[in-house]
DNA sequence: GAGCAAAGCAAGTAACCACTTACACACACT
DNA sequence: AGTGTGTGTAAGTGGTTACTTGCTTTGCTC
């Protein structure tokens, strides 16, 4: 494996551990398996590795939603846990990007630059699902989105950190979030009787 | 005004702008107005100090929620607004103890003791709707109160941090997830035609 | 085998960190 | 006047930080 891609990935890797100030230069050299003088003959300087390394670390792929709804509920299901898992692996590497971005604004910059923010996809999708009349047209896509995103991002951060909190799964936190993100909406096909005549028209298609 | 007491409030701001390791005791010091000596003589070590001021920094009210629900509207307006508020006045400072956890897990867990989490406050409040039939059974009370919650915690953590995601005016968004929180567990009394048949069962049982 | 680029080692730089020691000053109580 | 108590300044401790210099070793090409 090439000695730039292994500091990078350490330099990420330690850095999620401990953060711009705790991620030294010796310890990033000790994790890739090579002497510190290399490093700085590789990337110049602290600064420019860390921001290689964010830059690379945080390219993820983006799940997409698809463009023509079909089954709401399982369509938003596996979406919904994509998304977590992704935001679950980083979760440690987000958190340091999160606490630093007053000091290191330049840095956690490359990090942070969705040119589509996950966010994007949900109300579009949201939106498709109003203009065919399976979702409330009142509703502000916007809004919508946001609120189910905001949940899974909360999951993912604060699990793991306070899990007396949670006395139930996170297979469970999901459905949950999406059956009520989606009676939330008005397309609620598993909903008790009189939910609408959207609900209907979802099971029916 | 107490040394100590000013000595406590500058380290937790310290800390708030800079993390743990940021927090120098110089800078404390000097954000205080005393001398670095004074410091050590008054708590012996940083991490003391720390641990003191951070312990106290935390103890911020819990909003509660009435015990007995009347205006579901505007009393999860209120208190998604509060709350809301709440973690926005102190997200630099609890930006960093998350991303501080791993590493700090005896400082971080005097500011994570939440003896009972505000989620539990709006689980039971929710509940009580139930009980009263103005939300549907079949919804997870804790599930539906970490949704609402986590929407607001992630609101409070992210807007400031990619202000070009959100299009919206916060005011709008805490509106917004109320309206769909009590939509989603049938409890949407100002829901529009076609929306609400569901609610409208509720209400009357 | 010669040449060369990239890696390593040993050592050191100036700055900063938490923390200490020694000593002077100012105020309260008696 | 004396006696603490708490604060300040000055200086310095050993350790760590990012980063550098000088020199040697490795491994590959020709």
């Amino acid at each position: 494996m090439d000695i730039r891609e292994r500091l990078l990935e350490a330099a990420a890797q330690v850095y999620a551990e401990a953060g711009y100030r705790g991620a030294t230069t010796r310890r990033i050299a000790q994790q890739a398996g090579v002497s510190e003088i290399t490093l700085f003959r590789q990337f110049g300087s602290k600064e420019a590795l860390m921001l290689e390394a964010l830059t690379a670390a945080s390219r993820t792929a983006v799940l997409a939603l698809p463009d023509v709804p079909t089954d709401p509920v399982r369509e938003l299901a596996e979406w919904s846990r994509g998304r977590f898992e992704t935001l679950f692996r980083i979760r440690s590497l987000l958190r340091k990007v999160m606490s630093e971005v007053e000091e290191h604004p330049e840095i956690t910059n490359c990090a942070k630059s969705y040119p589509r923010h996950p966010v994007n996809f949900l109300e579009q999708y949201v939106r498709r699902l109003q203009e065919r009349g399976w979702a409330a047209g009142d509703i502000d896509p916007r809004v919508a989105a946001a609120m189910l995103v905001g949940a899974i991002f909360t999951e993912a951060m604060v699990r793991d950190m306070i899990p007396e909190v949670y006395s139930y799964g996170i297979e469970e936190a999901l459905d949950g979030y999406v059956r009520l993100f989606l009676r939330a909406i008005g397309c609620d096909a598993g909903a008790p009787a009189g939910a609408g005549a959207a609900a209907a028209a979802v099971r029916e298609t």
